[in-house]
DNA sequence: CTGTGTCGGTGTTCTAGAACTCCGCGCGAA
DNA sequence: TTCGCGCGGAGTTCTAGAACACCGACACAG
């Protein structure tokens, strides 16, 4: 019985998939909190937080004194048409090459070990890319694999073939969702010789963790992009008045 | 006396002061769990609560057999909300204000007129203000409308009422969609000059165009948001074998 | 017809521990 | 040098309750 994932974690599992798998329409009361918590043998306490976690994820909402209710889905889903970013610009009908710049098992630094959840001075395959979009440099990419694999494998294809369908195809590892952050830096020195560019101007870094469907993260990517090459656009649509969600 | 707000509550808002009346610097541990539970007079799960609740706003690290630290400043935005900006701010505890640094009426220069589709040098209301968040300059605004109105009507309420809802009551003008584009930049010096910063340092630039409902261009935005203070978060949802971005 | 209690159900806050896991570091072996 | 192992400190998970706070509803009084 040990458990090396917390029992709260399973047990938000459990709920999740009850929700996903339509058997929890949106709308729907829980049963209440003591009562979950003895059908799932566990306090109060350790329930709750389970709950919490479903709530930060907006799978649930909780109401003082009327109840716990099944969330209605995200917006997420539609709004992600911010496809061009950091990546497809294939899609805008430009010439993409990737150009490998390195590859070799190395050992996590903090930064990388916390992203892929794994132990410090893990072993981790690292990665770098340049995208080159009609020749010219347009980003910096460093990858790190959570997955224990010989580095040869990825050497071989990765200037021709996109890293997911390596992970796919070769390793049977799905992405299935990614959490991306960006933020303005300027560019170190390194960074700034590999994509031609002078030390110091500003430029995009974005972070992105990958994740398996199981939802174990698989891959840590950082990325820079000059500023001066690049654009992030978007598209709002207001709805009229406000909506009195709660956050 | 009496414990209206909940124990952790006080305890996190305790914290919260010390660390932003500069008592906690950045990246300082904070006394062990144990320890700080003691001293508040409360239990250990009890503390964790009011930790919980800092670093889900940001304020803090937690990093599992090291300890507790200060977080760095920086500002969480994600992108597929942006519309509750100032929202989801206060919704992190965070105290967000609006000061009008100017208004008055302008000749419009080349990139303005041709974002709002005028004629050049055709008359603009122009707007400039500033949003701090805790007091601290956060992120320079610069709004054009193209509606012709007198300036001192929007004079009035632009420090407690957001431009849209200006618009909407006092001129029946509602904004329904936008377009906006991100990049890169350094900042100018009259830029870093109202934000607090040195010239040069790496931010992100935002431009932004809302359109009424008949698709007629009203006001055009120029944001300036200094890079450490901020950052853009999103979620990406990959569907199962899809070409989807490249990782 | 309208207030105003009270009540049952449900979520929330809190206690006082006990056991466990993870991290960095240093020591010794290969 | 590099690797493996173990130690002590620090965060994490969990138990078994107890008391509180909030909501909708219903009944009774004005």
């Amino acid at each position: 019985m040990n458990a090396r994932v917390p029992r709260y974690h399973r047990i938000a599992e459990s709920l999740r998939d009850r929700i996903h798998g339509g058997r929890l329409m949106p709308g729907t009361r829980l049963d209440n909190q003591r009562a979950l918590a003895k059908s799932f043998g566990v306090t109060l306490m350790t329930l709750r937080q389970a709950l919490e976690l479903l709530e930060r994820e907006n799978l649930i909402a909780r109401r003082h004194g009327l109840g716990t209710f099944v969330a209605a889905p995200s917006i997420d889903y539609d709004i992600l048409q911010l496809r061009r970013f950091a990546g497809d610009l294939s899609a805008q009908g430009e010439h993409v090459t990737t150009r490998l710049l390195g590859g070799r098992v190395a050992r996590a630094d903090r930064r990388v070990s916390d992203a892929l959840g794994l132990p410090a001075r893990a072993r981790v395959v690292q990665l770098e890319r340049l995208r080159l979009v009609d020749g010219h440099p347009m980003s910096l990419q460093r990858s790190f694999l959570a997955v224990p694999v010989g580095e040869e494998v990825l050497k071989a294809d990765l200037g021709t073939t996109p890293l997911r369908q390596v992970l796919e195809f070769k390793l049977g590892i799905t992405i299935e969702r990614a959490r991306e952050s960006v933020s303005a830096v300027r560019l170190g020195r390194r960074e700034a010789r590999e994509l031609g560019c002078r030390p110091g101007v500003p430029a995009f870094e974005s972070e992105r963790v990958s994740y398996d469907p199981t939802g174990a993260p698989v891959v840590f990517d950082r990325v820079f992009i000059p500023g001066d090459r690049f654009r992030i656009t978007r598209e709002l649509h207001y709805e009229h008045s406000e909506r009195g969600a709660t956050s």
